[in-house]
DNA sequence: CATGAATGAGTTTTCATTCAT
DNA sequence: GATGAATGAAAACTCATTCAT
């Protein structure tokens, strides 16, 4: 597997060592707890988990939106690497296509956070992650583009739909993890692969 | 169109006049807060939506859970009439299912508290808007079975299908209209439409 | 024993036949209500006890306190009453002091609204049992001279401290009930009338 | 006069500066508020009158009841040293215990909140303040062993009897108090003293 | 810089009392 | 007169964020 986009990329450049341990300390800490508890997770206890009082993690992170989006970016960043690398290995396109949705499925069925991300975000979130989602964007743009080519996919699907599809399987495993009602997306990921492979 | 159950079916017959009323005034004011809200609506807010003090919204709901279970029991309800509706029409039995999910989703495109219903789901809200889903689902078990017999569907959807679809539907359209990204549902439906579609 | 006085010698002379049925309904279902949960009893379950609704309730009492106080009247003219049969009855001086003393601690043992009813006392309360506690006053005052006379009792005990000695022991039977300390208020009695007796 | 047990003793070593500081202008006011208004005491009136936020006061309390707990434990802790210290003057062992009763009248003669502690004894409550109940009644028990080895206490009085008659008087002191009626509980402390006499 | 104590607006829910039916 | 629906001021407690140590 690939290794997760760490955050280093951006933000901890020129941080102290210890500013930059507390830092992936906190990203860590707050995966743990959004997985957990869902939106409802507690600054306090992010702070907690990472092993640092509630003032380094604002100074960090200036408000639960800004951290919330730094988990967002990264995810999509990690994506991003995922769908390059399909893109790397040169094979079947629709085996590429398939693989690169069925690979980021698997990433979010074990990442409470990242499932019901779309819901968290605010315009601050999303600003923060804007760069991934751009890069993230190009490189399903190629990936679609070659499945398309190869006459496996519809000519009509758009990075915007995959997008979608991913708001949509990811708010089922929510509800479904919420529990109260279950939810098996796995068989609506079939249905949506059928709809979409080119007849 | 069918007019949407109401709630004099259940609870407020035999309810006094001005109590009636405040009954319907409430369901009323929930939805438009709860739309405009979400699940972050507050009890406050709903009573002065409805022009009525928190204590008479108390007493027509006990909890707020069970204000929230009362309006999506409600909402399937009215689901329920519409498959029957369907149902009874005895037209084609593909157009049927198809009608039947373009039917409700319509109605979920126009109604935002019942795109994140699902997540406001507690034990409480669910009981009690059991029956509404058992009769919801008899109704789709017929239709399902209907569409099969003509070897129109897959064999292999479920009811349980249905539901998990709609609650996709649901998610993107409340991530759509938070109005940060957005997300075209409709296409999203007719790959799943036709992911289903018997070959 | 002697019946407990009711409501009748007062307030419902005049009353029309229904009003008087449901005062005395009410007195029952406060004194049931008040046993039960103490000072927190709600007007409501009150009114639910007594079959009535609670505007009728207050139509006969137009307040908490008011309800309390006459609570309170009925029962401080009940003990008035077995005073003055003790008194009655003539027999041995200190044996009559001492078994109203014991009766009246019976009845206040069996009835948990009374024996917390000191700390009820608004203002208004015991203005409406003020008739009440000058008709006791009075009874007491023969039994304690009666006493004092034939020697047996401590020529400085005055009726303020029968009133006090029942206000103390009457916490002492609520806090035990309370249970969450045990108090044996009857050996603190013993001590109490150890203490009184003339040497 | 004997300095007050203070919280310092327990909870607050090791406190911040300014947290101790809190801690202990807590405690004064909520002795102020519940002097004044008993049990009823809010808990936004208390941080009023510590001049800190209701947070605060919930960092330092859990809960009302574990803020009860404290005064109450701090009392018992207080009385325990006090009786304590009649135990090392080592005098007329009558005169001690009764100087110890008398003492402890005294103190809570001073303190309304102490007054009616008992009513508000919640199991949470209590359970804090153990620890101070138990070294408390060793230190009683101890003080009326050798009052009965001297002959001057009655054999049958128990360290529960102590507590009992406290929990009287400080009913009648609360009553007296409320100002409806009037009750004069030196009286009654002394017809339990002559009665716990031994003769 | 790190820490965690302090802050207080905001939440849900209760209950004595009033008032329309 | 009876009924019970309506009212709304509390009251206990939470949590994102700020700030003294």
């Amino acid at each position: 597997m690939l290794p997760m986009a760490t955050s280093e990329a951006v933000a901890t450049v020129r941080m102290r060592a210890d500013a930059r341990r507390n830092h992936e300390r906190i990203i860590a800490a707050a995966r743990e707890a959004f997985a957990k508890d869902g939106p409802e997770t507690q600054m306090d206890d992010v702070a907690r988990r990472a092993g640092v009082g509630v003032g380094t993690l604002y100074r960090h992170f200036e408000t639960k939106d800004a951290l919330v989006g730094e988990l967002i970016r990264l995810k999509l960043a990690d994506f991003a690497v995922r769908v390059r690398a399909q893109l790397e290995q040169d094979g079947d396109p629709w085996e590429a296509f398939e693989g690169a949705i069925r690979e980021q499925v698997d990433v979010m069925a074990n990442d409470a956070a990242h499932q019901r991300m779309v819901f968290a975000q605010s315009r601050e979130a999303v600003d923060r992650a804007r760069p991934a989602v751009d890069e993230l964007t190009a490189a399903w743009e190629e990936l679609l583009g070659r499945a398309k080519t190869a006459g496996a996919l519809r000519e009509d699907v758009t990075v915007a739909d995959i997008r979608t599809l991913m708001c949509g399987l990811g708010s089922m495993m929510a509800a479904d993890r919420e529990g109260v009602m279950s939810y098996d997306w796995g068989r609506q990921l079939e249905f949506m692969l059928d709809g979409m492979r080119a007849r």
